[in-house]
DNA sequence: AACAGGGGCAACCGCTATCGG
DNA sequence: GCCGATAGCGGTTGCCCCTGT
């Protein structure tokens, strides 16, 4: 494997005459001396036209290739080198919730990038569930109430996304150790809300316990007993307060500023549904798994 | 020591969305 | 509304390095 900040090699570096109208673009591996000079352009005149940022830059390359190699590589701010434990246990709560859209991920994950997270994705995360669905062995995610969630479950969810869209425990509201992440209907922005969800039935239905949600539009979502602020990606007017005390999480109620449960009533400002009738509703693709 | 296979990463490709004329 | 240019995204490929034999 490549070391994680080995330098790029120069070699390799193909041409493509088919684009740009006969001159010959450069392709491949990116050289030293073409991303020095296109971190001084980006630094000295910032984002514009990617066609224009390869021209005057006096970079032989096509404007996609050097906004990739800025975004992935050069732009100021990013991360290098291996995922944290808790960078890829919030990947993969992400990934449970937003499926393969990468760039939505990476937008929650400061310093990373889409596609590092897809490669990470795909060659560890992808692999790792593969081989723990053959064995009992120790890849789970913590509970809030320090629970874990068993391998085959997750892998069930995680494997493919698309398919993530029954539930077979889920006949009403989360009773006992339940993580749900819940879809909500879509509201005009076609943005969608989940929640998620650990709740411990009690007398009074549903209090205490819970352990944070994520939404579109930011929020809390809680992690192996602790909390972890959700950067909002999609601006939404629904869910717009960022300043969520944090020990509200453990209500019921006023959650992220706008996002209650109110006895068996889900409400989003102004917005407001059922849950009953959020169970009914059979299209909904439910992400469950129960905690053994 | 040499080789093959696999893993991991960077970059490319193709498609869709968005924007401006 | 149409069309071309551009941006952005996700899937895929290719290359290099490591590890096992």
């Amino acid at each position: 494997m490549r070391k994680p900040d080995a330098p790029a090699k120069t070699d390799g570096t193909k041409t493509n005459s088919t684009n740009g109208g006969g001159s010959r673009l450069r392709k491949g591996l990116w050289s030293p001396e073409e991303d020095e000079k296109l971190m001084n352009y980006m630094l000295g005149n910032g984002q514009g036209c990617w066609s224009e940022v390869a021209r005057n830059a006096g970079l032989q390359r096509c404007g996609k290739s050097c906004r990739l190699r800025w975004i992935n590589y050069l732009r100021p701010g990013l991360k290098r080198g291996a995922f944290s434990l808790q960078e890829e246990e919030l990947i993969i709560h992400l990934h449970s919730i937003l499926g393969n859209r990468w760039s939505q991920i990476a937008a929650r994950l400061p310093g990373r990038t889409d596609n590092e997270i897809k490669n990470f994705w795909n060659s560890t995360i992808k692999k790792r569930l593969k081989n723990s669905s053959s064995s009992s062995s120790s890849f789970f995610l913590n509970s809030g109430d320090g629970s874990s969630v068993n391998e085959p479950q997750i892998q069930a969810m995680y494997m493919d996304s698309s398919s993530s869209s029954s539930s077979s425990s889920m006949h009403g509201l989360p009773v006992g150790n339940h993580h749900d992440l819940v879809p909500l209907p879509k509201d005009g922005l076609e943005n969608y809300y989940y929640l998620h969800e650990t709740r411990v039935g009690t007398e009074n239905g549903y209090s205490g316990g819970g352990q944070g949600m994520v939404t579109e539009g930011g929020g809390i979502m809680g992690r192996g007993g602790e909390l972890v602020l959700v950067p909002p990606l999609v601006s939404t007017n629904l869910i717009a307060d960022d300043n969520v005390d944090v020990n509200e999480i453990q209500s019921d109620k006023a959650v992220g500023g706008g996002l209650f449960w109110e006895g068996e009533k889900v409400r989003v400002g102004e917005w407001e549904w059922e849950l009953g009738g959020l169970m009914k509703d059979v299209s909904f693709p439910f992400l469950d798994f129960q905690v053994e």
